[in-house]
DNA sequence: TGACAAAAAGACAATGGTGTCGCATAATAA
DNA sequence: TTATTATGCGACACCATTGTCTTTTTGTCA
């Protein structure tokens, strides 16, 4: 595959993760996407065997970033820059592609989605353990705690696509991760 | 419509109800129904007009069931059931309509949903309003913590499909809420 | 320039769903 | 029994989507 090669399945996925974005999984069609991209059915598949293949991809891509913590930062800082990172996507409707995870997921890859469900917890717990042992946080359990705000999380934004949010229930979050945990 | 008609519909809202549960809102489709129900295409067309006509008596029958708070009981009883049933509806993957009601979500009916979402704060933020007067729970903030219970409830729902749950999990759930208001 | 490979187009049959219609059968009332 | 109504059947035409296949266009290098 050529370099113009390259930028086209680039492109194609851009396009594909605003349609699974607004649509969810399901309802996305090859068809849909050649509107998007102006390509032909037979320019798409030469690219990719499908929509779940396409889906695939960009969550792996999604799911491949890691938030580092560095040695000596602040976890007060971390976890400020956290929470604004989640704010902003809650209030951001059309970007979610939580329906479309939901719906994907509920066609298997259990395994794949453990996998992304513990990372997130991960994630979080690992900085709770951090903020405790500089002593930035209150001592909790970590465990217990990550989950919170872990489900907190998915639930709004769920919901965050159905409905429309006020700030509010967006603040409302930030103040008890907050709460809970300084 | 006689009588056998109306075991008829009912028939068929039991075995939809399986069906969404199984597999979403989308999946579902009334061929699938058919099979289900031992009917035809067009008996089953006799009956309702679609999948979303079905689906929605399902939902209005769903959320038409209100749990009541009687005067003089112990705020602390009331919360115990219902966090007794929370905890079995997290662990029994099966019969959750959560996908299906986020799919059938994302066509439409903000409305509808909006509407169902203030219902369900309504009533934890009741219980906490009224376990705070009559001194059984702390002083909290009833908005803010209503939705930390409902949001966290519906992201424990929504990746109890996903993945297999232990039972720590709903355990967090509920010693966490517990933890929150007493 | 000409040859060749990569990229893209679009026609194709196959599939699987839709909602409707006319007819058959079962239940019921006269 | 007969007439009438409620219930159920399955064929039908229609539509959207799928993945494949052949042909055409584009780009690149000798």
């Amino acid at each position: 595959m050529g370099d113009k090669g390259d930028k086209t399945r680039e492109r194609i996925r851009t396009e594909a993760y605003r349609l699974f974005a607004e649509k969810g999984f399901k309802e996305v069609t090859m068809t849909d996407l050649c509107q998007r991209t102006g390509l032909s059915r037979g320019g798409l598949y030469r690219y990719y065997s499908g929509t779940a293949d396409i889906f695939a991809e960009i969550l792996s891509e999604e799911y491949s970033i890691h938030g580092r913590m560095e040695e000596g930062e602040s976890a007060r800082a971390i976890l400020e820059d956290m929470l604004r990172a989640v704010r902003e996507e809650i209030m951001e409707k059309e970007l979610s592609l939580s329906l479309a995870i939901y719906e994907y997921a509920s066609l298997g890859n259990e395994e794949l989605f453990m996998r992304i469900n513990q990372r997130a917890k991960d994630r979080w717990s690992g900085l709770i353990k951090y903020g405790i042992n500089t002593g930035e946080f209150k001592k909790t359990d970590p465990d217990q705690v990550s989950e919170l705000i872990l489900y907190y999380y998915q639930g709004l934004r769920m919901w965050s696509r159905i409905i429309p949010f006020q700030e509010k229930t967006a603040e409302n979050y930030v103040r008890t991760v907050w709460e809970l945990l300084v």
